[in-house]
DNA sequence: TTCTATTGTCTCATATCGTGACAATAATAA
DNA sequence: TTATTATTGTCACGATATGAGACAATAGAA
């Protein structure tokens, strides 16, 4: 039992979040940059002993964005001996004016529970840690340089929410209640990082039965406009 | 940094493993029964301190198969915080005659990364560890009771080998190096749980170009001798 | 030689998917 | 009012994949 402060957490155990939000155009993630040192991290936190894994990332995702009900999928353990052992956490407490002593817990190694969320990019309010003076969304294709292993941590979890896209209702928790389908398609195509043709992408998602159609969405352009849907579930 | 022997491991983590063979007819996991108690778990064991996860997992894989290079699979990791404060670890000591402290750590709480595994059947030795007195094959639709949460995690290791099952080359684990396309095609029916039709089957898997037909096989059969096919990776 | 069970392959109907065409619209311009 | 333009909803067609049955080619036994 390991003592951080009042709080006693589980010890050489941690999680990492990637979360993920849809900007209209791009994917986007969470990224922290901890205070002086010019070193970006994903979100990440520890257990409290007497809690369950899955509450203490949803307690942390809370904290981070300020949404209660989030969508979470654990998507691998990370737990290579050497993973967080590549001095970049000595820096930061450094930076941060903290003791560092030869067996501060911080230091020492960590197996990483590894989460990614889906969450309504327009709800989020980022909100950075005491470490942290940043916690700002980046597009997947401009991330800073990551820390220790957390570049490997966010293709794995792209690969994972690629695998799963057919699956579970993604669509549903980047997007807001009512969408038309092109917004749809638009996260469809920056999760897959493919172009994807319109006709069969909407004959498809139709198909599947799960959209209910709603009022016509006027936006002032001169051409006909779209259907709004939502999610039948 | 926890000491149990005098080997020191990382506390409060721990793995399990669902390791799948096939027998020719039914899909089977190896599950220990404890001396003098008749309970029954999946093979586990601890993580050393310096030690990679992944390199634990081979490690008791080998003590329990006697296979070095063992097929492996990390699906899930389990962190309810009540997930072994089951009392049947109490149980187990007892009957291993161990001293039961308050705080021995065998009662602590721990997290637990899941694993599958595909083995070739034929070349198992199953082998119990200290605190079993068996280590055996148990068909899917026969398994006793197991502790704790060990059945979800069989349940999940299933779900997870069927999703699996189109992506990643199954067969070739399971099956020794040359195979039927019966007995391919009793593999897929083993893990789906349902009846496959022969020549769907047969056009699907040739069409994929991964098989290599080698001899045919002389049963004594009175009937025409099916090819021997190996996979071509 | 005949018979039986199994295997390899083919055919045909059906379903699904890629691709393009086209009419219906919402606002603007003429 | 009537074109114009960009976008959307839907259909049509061929190509490809899948479900389901048919059938010839065996290997051994009768």
């Amino acid at each position: 039992m390991t003592k951080k402060g009042e709080i006693s957490y589980l010890p050489n155990l941690a999680y990492d979040s990637v979360v993920f939000g849809f900007s209209g155009e791009k994917l986007k993630i969470l990224i922290m940059e901890y205070h002086n040192t010019g070193l970006f991290a994903l979100p990440g936190g520890f257990v409290k002993y007497d809690e369950d894994l899955n509450t203490a990332v949803k307690r942390g995702l809370k904290e981070r964005t300020g949404i209660e009900d989030i969508y979470l999928e654990q998507f691998y353990c990370f737990g290579d001996s050497k993973r967080n052992a590549t001095g970049e956490m000595k820096t930061i407490m450094e930076a941060n004016n903290l003791p560092i002593e030869e067996e501060n817990w911080m230091l020492e190694r960590f197996v990483s529970v590894a989460y990614y969320a889906l969450i309504n990019y327009e709800m989020v309010v980022p909100t950075p840690d005491e470490l942290s003076d940043s916690c700002e969304w980046y597009a997947l294709d401009e991330l800073p340089p990551l820390i220790q292993d957390h570049s490997i941590i966010v293709k794995k979890a792209l690969e994972t929410l690629r695998l799963n896209l057919e699956r579970k209702l993604v669509g549903m928790n980047l997007l807001p209640e009512k969408f038309t389908m092109k917004e749809l398609q638009k996260v469809y195509e920056a999760i897959l990082g493919e172009e994807l043709r319109r006709t069969t992408f909407q004959r498809k998602i139709l198909s599947l039965g799960i959209l209910k159609r709603h009022e016509k969405q006027y936006t002032g352009a001169s051409n006909k406009a779209p259907y709004l849907y939502s999610f039948n579930v």
